[in-house]
RNA sequence: GCGGGCGUGGCGGAAUUGGCAGACGCGCCAGACUUAGGAUCUGGUGUUUUACACGUGCAGGUUCAAGUCCUGUCGCCCGCACCA
């Protein structure tokens, strides 16, 4: 047979289509599977080939599992709020409605030529009423246990999308949307309390299965350091300067203190600081810095000595200076420090330049030339004298400064509470109700969803406020509680909101009672597998397992952690090697290859081109070598015959067969496809196979390539789809040879090759080895030393 | 600066975890069939001085045996970054 993609590929779509033949079953007593991929957002743009990549891995996983038996969830769905959406409206005079259902119709089109076994019945697109009711009822809960707050402070703000972002949005100091510089602003905005569960976050790594780099990731965003908060008396105020340091044990190192340049302690204590306008020139300074300058390593320690105030060492009782530097940052801490300049770097350096006593309490280091960081024993440090761990020495430390009141033990989190309003139009309104007499209100439960009006122009204000704060008919409202006149709350949801949850309203997507049946989420969480994009790991998947976490703590969800396993594709570079980028031009559309090669070479070169986990290069060339492999294939039919089994194929086919199914679970496309490869040269080198033979390969083949599967399984005389289709068994018998080829080396260089019984005898494999026509020249009237073998691999006979 | 990863033919990449380096594919060379080939098929293809040779970034080490382990070093990529 021809391979004839053009005419299949639709074929069989179409009647995996009318047969809801990959729909995961409710209630089923089947052992259950749950794969999971990111759900793309619908640009205008098209997918691009490492949407196919991403989903391919799974995809692959799904199809195998399926055949094996397990009631497979594969589901897909569209992430569309967002604010590449809305430009493109504004830009176009479209509305975002339009182009996100216009968007969504090009790639769920895309996806189905690739021929992704998803269940279609379950798609879900964030923007519908019938989601986003339920991020909404997610975020009243939220409300109504304290997690979700409003305050005012400074936040990172984009001048050019005009929206506050959260520091996993602005992450070096570039908006993540534009990448324009961000700016700190003072500003009144919603936050998720997300600190309250960086605990909960960091010990629930323990239990799942995640890449290490995935995992340390969020450990580092997390950023759990553990030390003490101390407190140092201001001779002349009431008020104690508090700060928080990793090392309390080298309290007595400390010659000054530093805060941050927006420390409220100076405002309030303005009339006594004697040279505040230098303090305040020197924080308009720092205000105007973009972060990019205030993270350059190089540049010199900056700051200010306020005349006026000073701090006392709450163990040695000495007075010692303030200052202010903007390498001290109000965001982390107290936003103050103490300084012990002999064993920080960077306190070091801010000694140095200002001259301030630097105190050796650790002795190992030359605090001459540089800050000394390592450990030692401690010296000139009172009752911490001679301790030499540090374990010990700080135990000590907050042990006598909790005795005097002065400080206790301390947990800090570089993670900050999630900023989680925008001022925009595409996104879930927040159901919240601005009551003049009670205060913010949640919206009832039953006048949820709170839609988002219709509305002709969606611009934001040029003062930062949402769009919809011009809409009358939506801002004024009755207050649900005591029914006076109250205004709507106006801004909207981030992007990351209505991607937190959903991989639960897969499980029941048209639920109108809850945002799944309890039953069901127990059937199918967790997630077994999620993979996805390295760029996800630390924003999205650290929100979404905040958000579950939070729904297990209702009671809504049955099991703590939401994936058990979580694994990342690498990228597909462009033909150049560079990063796929518009800009670049070097981007391939998935459609131009489908239209040339078809979907099954698409498939197959994707997994076939690198190893799944790494970046690897597009190659149109090397892609036509899969064509061959499909085309070959295709041609098996010509071949196949009612019987007449050859033995050498027979093993071929078990050895693949366990290849590809233990590649399959390791991710290992590109070795699988491989042994195929082999596979398929020594049939092509035998010339002929059974009927039965060729079913096993179309079996094997049919998570990578299941249409050319599918027409060869019809081919054969089968009825049912080769989709569905019992996986076939690998005889673990069959797999292995009688005999093997033993390597012998002498002195550990190659010098033959015998063929040898399987699992010979040692002394059989060693006599065989000695009496070869090669070796025994070479070993004729030496001395031998030493006589290694490994059973089924090598000999090695040391001679000298 | 800290954390993680990587370095193998002309290219993408394999290598059962210490046991025949270079599977599979691309490319290239030669041949066959062809009016033709960006089609197909067959054979070859790590390097070189063709042999007791050399070869996994470089230099050492451990071992009967090292791409794999150890020490040092160079280079590249990714993440975090004045986090107290």
């Amino acid at each position: 047979m021809k391979h004839d993609f053009r005419t299949i590929e639709k074929k069989w779509q179409d009647r995996w289509d009318a047969e809801k033949a990959f729909a995961a079953v409710d209630g089923s007593d089947k052992e259950k599977f749950y794969a999971l991929v990111e759900f793309p957002y619908p640009s205008g743009a098209g997918m691009h080939v490492g949407h196919i990549k991403a989903y391919s891995g799974l995809e692959v996983v799904s199809r195998k599992r399926r055949m094996q038996g397990y009631n497979v969830l594969f589901p897909i769905g569209f992430d569309a709020f967002g604010l590449p959406t809305e430009n493109y409206a504004i830009k176009t005079g479209m509305h975002p409605r339009t182009v996100t259902d216009k968007n969504i119709e090009k790639f769920s089109s895309q996806l189905r030529r690739v021929g992704f076994s998803f269940d279609w019945d379950r798609v879900i697109d964030t923007t519908e009423e019938d989601y986003y009711k339920w991020t909404q009822w997610i975020f009243l809960k939220l409300f109504e246990k304290g997690l979700a707050f409003r305050d005012k402070t400074l936040v990172n703000y984009c001048p050019h999308c005009k929206v506050v972002l959260s520091n996993e949005d602005s992450q070096g100091g570039k908006c993540d949307i534009c990448h324009s510089d961000v700016v700190q602003k003072s500003k009144d905005v919603w936050y998720l309390r997300i600190t309250e569960y960086a605990d909960k976050l960091l010990e629930g790594l323990e239990e799942v299965d995640y890449l290490p780099t995935v995992k340390q990731q969020q450990v580092n965003w997390i950023g759990k350091s553990t030390g003490a908060f101390v407190n140092f008396e201001v001779p002349g105020t009431d008020e104690k300067l508090r700060i928080y340091t990793t090392r309390p044990d080298t309290l007595f190192g400390v010659t000054f203190m530093v805060m941050a340049p927006e420390h409220p302690m100076l405002d309030k204590y303005a009339d006594r600081i004697a040279n505040m306008q230098e303090v305040l020139d020197y924080r308009t300074v720092c205000a105007k810095k973009t972060e990019f300058e205030r993270t350059q390593l190089v540049k010199e320690k900056t700051g200010v000595k306020l005349d006026g105030l000073t701090a006392k060492n709450p163990l040695t009782g000495k007075e010692i200076p303030i200052f202010i530097s903007d390498y001290v940052m109000m965001g982390y801490g107290t936003g103050a420090i103490m300084a012990v300049p002999a064993h920080d770097q960077r306190d070091w350096e801010f000694a140095k330049k200002f001259g301030v006593d630097i105190i050796e309490v650790i002795k190992g280091g030359n605090i001459e030339e540089e800050a000394y960081a390592g450990d030692g024993e401690m010296v000139n440090s009172g009752f911490l004298n001679g301790y030499t761990n540090k374990k010990d020495s700080i135990a000590r430390a907050i042990e006598e400064l909790t005795k005097l009141g002065c400080g206790e033990m301390g947990v800090q989190y570089k993670m900050k509470d999630w900023a989680f309003n925008r001022q925009r139009y595409w996104g879930e309104p927040i159901p919240i109700v601005h009551c003049p007499h009670c205060g913010m209100v949640g919206v009832p439960y039953e006048e949820l969803p709170l839609r988002l009006p219709k509305v002709e122009n969606f611009e934001p204000g040029s003062d930062g406020e949402s769009p919809l704060a011009k809409i009358e008919s939506f801002v004024n409202c009755k207050c649900p509680v005591c029914g006076k006149d109250a205004k709507r709350e106006t801004d909207t949801m981030p992007q990351w909101a209505g991607s937190s949850w959903y991989f639960l309203r897969y499980i029941d997507p048209h639920n109108t009672e809850c945002l799944a049946d309890p039953d069901k989420l127990k059937y199918w969480m967790a997630v077994d597998w999620y993979n996805g994009g390295m760029e996800h790991v630390t924003r999205h998947m650290i929100y979404s397992r905040f958000w579950y976490r939070f729904l297990y703590d209702l009671g809504v969800v049955p099991v703590a952690e939401p994936y058990k396993k979580r694994t990342a594709q690498g990228l597909i570079l462009g033909p150049d090697g560079e990063k796929m980028s518009k800009s670049k031009g070097n981007v391939v559309d998935p459609n131009v290859v489908v239209d040339e090669f078809g979907a099954d070479v698409l498939r197959v070169y994707i997994l076939f081109m690198g190893d799944y986990e790494k970046a690897a290069p597009w190659n149109e060339s090397s892609m036509r070598g899969c064509k061959r492999f499909l085309d070959r294939i295709a041609g098996l039919t010509d071949m196949a015959s009612g019987k007449g089994e050859t033995p050498a194929i027979t093993k071929s086919i078990h050895k693949t067969l366990k290849k590809v199914t233990e590649d399959i679970e390791n991710m290992k496309f590109n070795t699988a496809i491989a042994a195929m490869m082999t596979l398929i040269n020594d049939i092509y080198d035998c010339g002929k196979l059974t009927n039965d033979e060729l079913g096993v390969v179309a079996r094997m083949l049919c998570p990578f390539a299941p249409h050319i599967s599918e027409e060869i399984w019809e081919m054969l005389g089968h009825k049912d789809l080769c989709s569905l289709a019992q996986w076939p068994e690998y005889d673990e018998t069959k797999t292995v040879d009688n005999t093997v080829e033993v390597a012998v080396q002498i002195n550990g260089k190659l010098r033959a090759t015998v063929e040898l019984p399987l699992n010979c005898d040692k002394d059989v494999a060693i006599a065989t080895a000695k009496a070869d026509e090669r070796v025994a020249p070479l070993i004729e009237g030496k001395t031998i030393v030493k006589e290694i073998s490994v059973p089924n691999r090598i000999v090695n006979i040391v001679v000298r």
